[in-house]
DNA sequence: CCCAGTTTGTTTAACTTTCAAGGAACCGTC
DNA sequence: GACGGTTCCTTGAAAGTTAAACAAACTGGG
């Protein structure tokens, strides 16, 4: 055991502060952007095409929540502004009476088809026409990690010190 | 001029699928770190460190709000709650009438000496501890790129067209 | 069965962020 | 010296998020 805290060095601040920055930069300008071009924010517009990818473009709420990376609670919210748009509408689990799906509408297939290519060309823009291929692959396997060790997923991960 | 859109490729799509989860889980995360041990999320915190690496522990507000990458309006709100808190105050721009200091309080460096080493260690085991030196040093070249191109900065910059 | 414990999804209130608007001070020019 | 335009920062309302609490439905061991 060691209370000393381990600062971060000067390199690793420097990165640090350059990933805060391009996250909050980015992040806002994707949001920005599909505010303004398909009403919504990015998270939101994230729901929408996480239902357009599914089968019969519905899923149960917490597999949704799941995908999302968001709560539930959250993706409650979000679910019941998306129905007042006419995007998504509920139904019935009927095998789970507690369950519902949250179901793609055509309406909401719709904006998605309108809006698509803009939001494509903003992340193109902002990051992929910036990056040779080999940094593109850096970044996903970079990414791919930090997902992972943050994942409350596997028996165990949530018990660091018994591993 | 070509208006067909250009899909992410199936490499893209994988690297910023990876891109969204980690940034997601990783801001949650830390907003929920902070929030526990400190009292406030993590865009709050990193003003009070700001304000920390400043000489005499003060900037200007606009100052601030380009630092930290907010609008002018969120660091208003901010301000007022760190306020609040007793870990900033303000004091008027002598030069400038319109002018306001943010300054960091003692209370507020207190705040921060208490904290940063959790919040430190939270980094270093969400990102740094996970990635080898080459991936650190890369992640921070893409980060910085991509930042730069988001940055409302040079001249012509928001004319696209024009270059 | 039954009951304790879990899972599902929602709700409320507190908080944060955004958007649009605005007041006040500055700056340059006529 | 006053006028138009800009910059600085704040404000209030609307929208989004979080945390905690909750009801209802499921689940499994006794």
């Amino acid at each position: 055991m060691n209370d000393e805290p381990r600062w971060l060095t000067a390199e690793e601040q420097l990165v640090w502060r350059s990933y805060i920055e391009a996250a909050t930069l980015l992040e806002d300008h994707l949001d920005r952007q599909l505010q303004r071009d398909a009403g919504m924010p990015h998270v939101y517009y994230g729901l929408l095409v996480k239902l357009a990818e599914s089968p019969r473009r519905r899923l149960r709420m917490t597999e949704l929540a799941k995908y999302a990376k968001i709560t539930r609670s959250r993706l409650s919210h979000a679910v019941a502004r998306l129905e007042k748009n006419g995007w998504v509408r509920r139904e019935d689990c009927p095998s789970d009476k507690r369950g519902q799906f949250a179901i793609l509408t055509d309406e909401g297939y719709e904006v998605l088809h309108r809006t698509a290519p803009g939001h494509v060309n903003a992340v193109r823009q902002a990051v992929f026409d910036r990056l040779t291929p080999e940094q593109q692959k850096s970044l996903g396997e970079i990414m791919r990690i930090v997902a992972e060790g943050l994942q409350p997923s596997e028996a165990g991960a949530d018990l660091p010190w018994l591993r």
